[in-house]
DNA sequence: TGTATTATTGAGTAGGCACTCAGTAATACA
DNA sequence: TGTATTACTGAGTGCCTACTCAATAATACA
């Protein structure tokens, strides 16, 4: 075994990554000033990923993961669908109002060119249950008619999406934005 | 007023960066390539835009400008709110289809960190006359209450980039994805 | 305690990039 | 036709970057 690697400096380099890659972009965040600010020597940044696509690549699904796990803990199986779909929402919104940088992060990631196949895929895995739920949910006739299931999952992110940004830039009103925006979701997928 | 600069020169060039950003990245597409794509020398395209940055900037005006164009062409003022938004509706989806590569840079841009305020500022004003058949329709209570005007707008751009997802992937169903994209954005919005 | 293995370091390297500039060609205007 | 002005060219430049590697230190295990 020798010498191990150490977990934390290992997420020292992904949250400085994050840190940068936020404020900065992608590109405009060097590897050397990531280790710096992971306090590492930039060699010890390529025994933890060996190229920064790998770094990136890595991110991508830590944020995924992260995101998942707001969502779907505590995920109420035994309730109706609203008050699932109710939980999904939350969950997603205050995830995404208390990490902001992760979420500015993504959304970088989601439209670069460095993403491969796998980490897309991967990243799709935690949320495989929201899936089946939608998916049992059509079968039972609870939505309007004919609802592709990726209209479903695509609107709900971006309606939570407008979500926090309109409750970023106006905290006060966080609770009624919250409501408002599922109540729309809501009335829009049911008949 | 000597030599005078081409305006198909420039066009030459703002074309061959939409092409290699769609494809490769913004960051991946070095001013060498994009000018020997558009047939004119490096140099020259450092006359027609002072930096590269410069360059991203006009080009997001222009796909904006190009955008509003598609969505706000023949609109009927006369009309009533409904029809007005699906005229809106129409335009967007079938600018995003018939110009994929466009609605590819234009989503690296808008999470880009090189576009300033003015560009951002320059490209929402060709969309100002949607703000105020909004604002006229709050106004007259055609919405349920208490919506706020960004959320109307950026969940009719989320669910229209979701919809026109669909019908890349599926081009058969585009006219089905168009109408329940459409009734879902509707429902959500109205009482 | 000794040893094999692996992490850590940071100066060094090669490659790629945005941008320049001196020479040349094209155009507007007198 | 002549001239002033500006566009056009592409080899050249200096900077920055991802990544390497030889030396060193830390750890697991016998």
């Amino acid at each position: 075994m020798a010498r191990p690697k150490s977990e934390d400096k290992r997420n020292a380099i992904l949250d400085a990554a994050t840190r940068l890659f936020a404020e900065r972009g992608l590109t405009a965040s060097p590897t050397s000033e990531i280790s710096k600010q992971a306090r590492v020597a930039e060699g010890t940044l390529f025994t933890y990923f060996k190229t920064k696509d790998d770094l990136i690549n890595a991110l991508y699904r830590e944020i995924k993961l992260e995101l998942a796990d707001a969502m779907m803990s505590d995920f109420p199986r035994k309730k109706n669908v609203r008050t699932r779909l109710r939980h999904v929402w939350d969950g997603y919104v205050n995830w995404g109002i208390a990490n902001p940088r992760q979420r500015k992060v993504l959304a970088q990631l989601q439209v670069s060119e460095v993403l491969t196949k796998e980490s897309k895929d991967a990243g799709g895995a935690p949320f495989v249950e929201f899936q089946i739920m939608i998916r049992g949910a059509i079968e039972q006739r609870v939505f309007r008619n004919d609802l592709p299931v990726e209209l479903i999952s695509k609107s709900l992110a971006a309606l939570v999406e407008a979500t926090i940004d309109l409750t970023m830039s106006n905290p006060s009103k966080a609770k009624r934005y919250r409501d408002t925006g599922f109540q729309m979701f809501w009335a829009g997928i049911t008949k």
